[in-house]
DNA sequence: CGGTGTGTTGAGTGATGTCAAGGAATGTGG
DNA sequence: CCACATTCCTTGACATCACTCAACACACCG
């Protein structure tokens, strides 16, 4: 069983042949995307599912004045949650952060899987609200939070879904965001995001070691954070 | 054909047929909620599909602090994002802001009509990733632009809705809002709203009456508010 | 007619943005 | 292995947007 199965299994009972179906849906059309290139594009039709077998990637829209908001980061295992049976042009551009192996499924090939199985229809659907449900929380964190609640906030979810997914088991992960990048995701400036990690550092939270983030206080991060990590347990 | 039943053809191609089951459907269980009670309360189990017949709530999460973030708007005609078969326990509450008539339909019989039509499966997928994408521009309006720029998308984004769903069809409608919370949509503070709306007002953009919001120069108003209805017809 | 929720306005403060400059790290071609 | 470019990080000074606190006005309602 590959990891993306793995991962699926997270979400609903898969049965053998279930497993064996979504491993060999996973390995064909694999497709690298390298650093910095778009998977989908503010805009543009959507044709395919993306599933990101490995690397990392994140959604963001462009502003009128040159900003950019990141809307959702994607980790090795995730969905891509524009689904082309539904999706006609993206809202929003996908984007890879590291260099990216991604199956890239065609519509037909998929609805065909999901009418087959109602488990991997089930397991596609809870990913989807899984994504739901953290576009709210971001929302919330955006807006509500102040710059160091919201970085400690963003650097908790992360650490739970690595975890989650099986990506690390420790303390201790690369995050490929540049303080620019954290900036676009918190609505803060690059300027702003770099005390705002300075102040992580200060307070004994974090360390960090060539763009890897070391949790040095889990429990302290939490708090700092506010993060309640239900709702990345929403099924 | 009732107004829910014509508000999700917009979504799917539905047959008569289809039609006869949704307008069956919606008038059954038809419950009323008083304004300002909970139609869903955050960490609770969910039951039932709520389908808005009539009147607005809002869908909000509570802060540590206190405050809490609005994270979507409900007008007549929507359904409420959260569904029972997936989510177990409600990320967020579900508030009525005024009288509401909303069909509360249950699980099973939601499942069992979904599996019958395709084509009603589909609308509730479509009109469930409309939600999805109304998230991601509120997390970047929130995030990405300023009070002013903010509370003139916001603007937009309502008159739109309720002009697509046929609920308004001109340039005024009833803004069920204080400015209190307005300003928990755009997280900004109360005051601050009410400093907004009168800027808004003095660009001679809207006038406000009674409750309702008067658009006056709409193209202005686009523009202040950088919206761009693309998001909402994702279909 | 007073109470409660809501809207309005002023004054002072704080968090974050902008601009600017330089330093560290990384990659590339010779 | 060095020279150089490029990208990213870091820090300081100053500006600004939005927050808080506080007071009062207004409207609706029992």
């Amino acid at each position: 069983m590959n990891h993306l199965t793995y991962r699926l299994r997270d979400f609903a009972d898969l049965s053998q042949s279930d497993c064996d179906v979504l491993d060999r849906l996973s390995e064909t059309n694999r497709t690298v995307f390298e650093r910095g290139s778009s998977v989908v594009s503010e805009g543009e039709p959507v044709e395919n599912w993306h599933v990101f077998y490995d690397g990392w990637a994140y959604h963001s829209k462009q502003l009128e004045n040159g900003d950019r908001q990141i809307v959702g980061l994607v980790i090795p295992g995730d969905i891509c949650g524009l689904n082309p049976a539904i999706v006609q042009r993206a809202d929003h551009t996908v984007t890879a952060l590291t260099r990216c192996e991604v199956s890239v499924i065609d519509r037909k090939t998929m609805k065909r899987t999901l009418e087959t199985s109602s488990s991997i229809d089930r397991a596609m659907q809870v990913a989807t609200f899984e994504i739901e449900a953290i576009q709210r929380e971001w929302t919330t964190n955006v807006g509500h939070r102040n710059a160091v609640e919201g970085m400690a906030h963003l650097i908790c979810e992360m650490h739970f879904r690595l975890r989650q997914a099986k990506v690390i088991d420790g303390d201790r992960f690369a995050l490929p965001l540049t303080q620019q990048l954290i900036g676009d995701c918190l609505a803060i400036s690059v300027v702003h995001a770099n005390r705002t990690l300075s102040e992580l550092r200060r307070l004994g939270l974090i360390a960090v070691s060539g763009g890897a983030i070391i949790i040095l206080d889990l429990d302290g991060l939490y708090e700092a954070g506010h993060f309640d990590p239900s709702y990345l347990n929403i099924s």
